[in-house]
DNA sequence: ATAGTTACCGAACGTTCGTTCGAAAATAAG
DNA sequence: CTTATTTTCGAACGAACGTTCGGTAACTAT
């Protein structure tokens, strides 16, 4: 049983301390880890390099994990899991379809403002798992997906007609999604401003498109 | 000199023939590595698999490129290169702003169906070049970039007012090739129609925005 | 047929990688 | 201090990889 499989209520009868210098030491791992496999990607980096970056041997990491997949897991995992419950948080505050919309995507930007290399890699590197590891990572983002699905769907479904809203709000969804994901490529904090103003700019054209049409008003 | 550095006019002095059957097998081997490689990633993806894909032994592939890296440089150069190409002849046929930013995007999505493996390697792997390959192929991709932003800035810019129209038109571009970027992750041609559908779905979504406010007319 | 070029392959080399193992060091408990 | 547990490490293994080399087969032109 390595560091970073332990659940935070420990399994009776099994190990029975953990340092506090050690947790501290494997959340450091976590993100030296993401760091480089989000600059050279998963496959391209290797477990040699984590340790020499933390000053630690090669051997001394699987004290940590017990397999270089486990550890992309437990990126990808936490990450995840971590998003979701603050965006489940966000949508289930009160407001409009328009409101909660605005605020998801605002929520999302700044998750990824904080966690850029560890939101790259969620993004990026789902298919370098497999079995168990890909199932769960895969549950966890369909429950994502689904949070903001719904909320399209419902945002699309009020004034106007309901016969194939479906399909369509599908994939206004999925090009919701791809505005998001892309941010990794491009965004600067000094280039483009908060992640308020870009969430907001997002929104406006998922509202309103380019502003062609005079408002009107 | 390698089959796949060759440039269609011969260099005189090297080489005298190329049998067309090679240059067959040329395009097929870079088919056939894009298939990996859109499947497994760049790093995942071993010469000798590719090989043993074309019944063909693992020395034999370096008779047409002379490294790995090449070899993914002339996937991505090629793709590139003809998509650029295509690109270019439909933003020079006439029409207004919208009529050249809907035909784009269709074009980019067009193109996209037909060779998606290509293409999601020019999406996901330029940082896998280094050198002379990386700059070169950053270049083709600056220039399909300026090819959309200016077209948005120019569409952005016509009847609204022009302070600030720059760095707020750069995102929406960047908007635009989120969504485009992302297809590849979802697009599937029984649920999601042609990609004249599609891309017409997207026009509307950057003019007008999901269909919340009745169309003035 | 034969000579010259083009296309291909078996075998091997050197390197890098993930993983394991046994032992040592560091830390906490009695 | 002594003992038990947690944490770290050096060394090594086997596998997989990109690349090279000398030779051979296939093809073309004369």
């Amino acid at each position: 049983m390595t560091v970073l499989s332990l659940r935070p209520q420990a399994i009776p009868g099994r190990r029975e301390r953990v340092r506090k210098a050690t947790q501290r030491k494997a959340d450091e791992l976590l993100q030296t880890a993401a760091a480089l496999m989000a600059e050279k990607g998963f496959e391209a980096t290797a477990i040699r390099d984590v340790g020499r970056k933390l000053d630690a041997s090669l051997a001394g990491m699987y004290y940590y994990f017990k397999s270089k997949e486990e550890l992309l897991y437990q990126i990808q995992y936490r990450t995840f899991a971590s998003l979701l419950q603050a965006q489940q948080q966000i949508a289930e505050r009160p407001g409009t379809p328009k409101d909660r919309l605005r605020r998801l995507l605002i929520g999302h930007l700044t998750f990824f403002t904080s966690h850029p290399n560890e939101m790259k890699i969620c993004t990026y590197e789902l298919e370098s798992l497999t079995g168990e590891y890909y199932n769960t990572v895969l549950e966890l983002r369909r429950r994502y997906y689904r949070l903001m699905a719904d909320l399209v769907a419902q945002l699309m479904t009020g004034p106007a007609r309901k016969a194939r809203a479906s399909a369509h709000s599908r994939r206004v969804t999925l090009f919701v999604f791809g505005m998001l994901n892309w941010a990794f490529t491009w965004y600067s904090q000094a280039k483009d401003g908060t992640a308020e103003k870009l969430g907001g700019e997002m929104f406006d054209l998922v509202i309103n498109g380019i502003g062609l049409e005079p408002l009107n008003r």
